[in-house]
DNA sequence: TTTTTTATTTGACTTAAGTCAAATTTCTGG
DNA sequence: CCAGAAATTTGACTTAAGTCAAATAAAAAA
């Protein structure tokens, strides 16, 4: 649920200060350290994340190695989509990459906030096509570009996250080995 | 946007006989014989295509090769999602595979009834909210299985599919070449 | 039914990326 | 600042899948 597009301002926008009070009135801000985790496997993920500083991730597990799905930075919202919606337990685990600020609002607490305030309806409806579209805009990715030119358009994109990151996570993240990442590295 | 978990029962189960009634007013059927095109690279995609009977496929050209991306059997929605959801030129084509017959919504008209009958917008949600978990299997299924482990999955899922579809739109559709999957078959 | 086109298979070779193992480099806690 | 741990690089080898080309097989048209 990752906004590339910075369109979570479109999203505010099309809340008036009511519903956006109310919103907020659900929400509470929590801190969460380097390394720990928002969601674990198994668990049903009941709570929204919204990004407010640091750097999230989500992952799974194959064969005992992790594999990174989705990176979370500022303003983006982490939650395992699919255990989100269907509120059963999650394939995935949220980790704090590095120390982050979320605020947290309940899924319960929000599917009753839409009842009253009908324009977060649109809100979720927004966010569920950008997720989709995002979606795409990777499997895309995938089939059409070798490693290298993802790796080169993550450099580009967002520089910084190469620096932060342990390069395992970047390469599961980009569908490649590590030693394969370092190799591209090495060439580049 | 592919209801792999026959939830269209329940999309419809959400909306009450005025909406129905409502959505059937603004939708008229159509049919495509085997080898139209139902949206071309380019355009926007201004309909969404409700399947009754038939088969179609979502598209791009990538180096002149058609990468199959969706495959739409009946009671499935046939759109080209991020140009139907922004009204923006489509990268995608969307084509007959047999002689198709669908119910066809204009966006417009779409849009417009959705201020009159809100639940529209719950269907709205819930299938955008069903092609972003389709998308999230679909990128998990890239990233776990073999290309020989996809092609079983798909003929235990739906044996019919490789009777009717031509081959290489089953290998794009994998995500392999022509060559790669008749290999697999002749292992098989 | 015969021809022509299209779909599928098979062969030979290449390549991107994976795996396992070991060597460095970098980071971190005491 | 140093020892141990973690992260990254490098080497040697394997493998899944791609490419190009040619041979069959199947389907559609004449």
């Amino acid at each position: 649920m990752t906004a590339h597009l910075d369109k979570i301002n479109d999203y505010i926008n099309a809340l008036d200060k009511d519903t956006l009070t109310a919103l907020q009135n659900i929400s509470a801000e929590k801190i969460y350290k380097k390394g720990e985790l928002l969601l674990r496997q198994h668990e049903v993920c009941r709570k929204s994340y919204f990004v407010l500083s640091g750097i999230a991730r989500k992952y799974y597990l194959n064969d005992g190695k992790e594999i990174t799905t989705e990176l979370f930075f500022k303003d983006d919202l982490a939650v395992s989509f699919d255990s989100y919606t269907l509120q059963q337990p999650s394939r995935e685990f949220i980790e704090a990459l590095t120390d982050v600020s979320v605020s947290i609002t309940h899924y319960q607490a929000f599917q009753e906030a839409k009842m009253k305030y009908p324009k977060l309806i649109i809100l979720d409806l927004m966010l569920a096509e950008y997720h989709a579209m995002w979606l795409e805009r990777r499997l895309f990715q995938f089939h059409t570009t070798t490693a290298t030119e993802r790796y080169k358009d993550i450099l580009n994109r967002s520089p910084h996250i190469v620096q932060t990151i342990p390069l395992t996570i970047i390469a599961s993240y980009l569908g490649i080995s590590l030693e394969t990442l370092s190799r591209i590295r090495a060439k580049i």
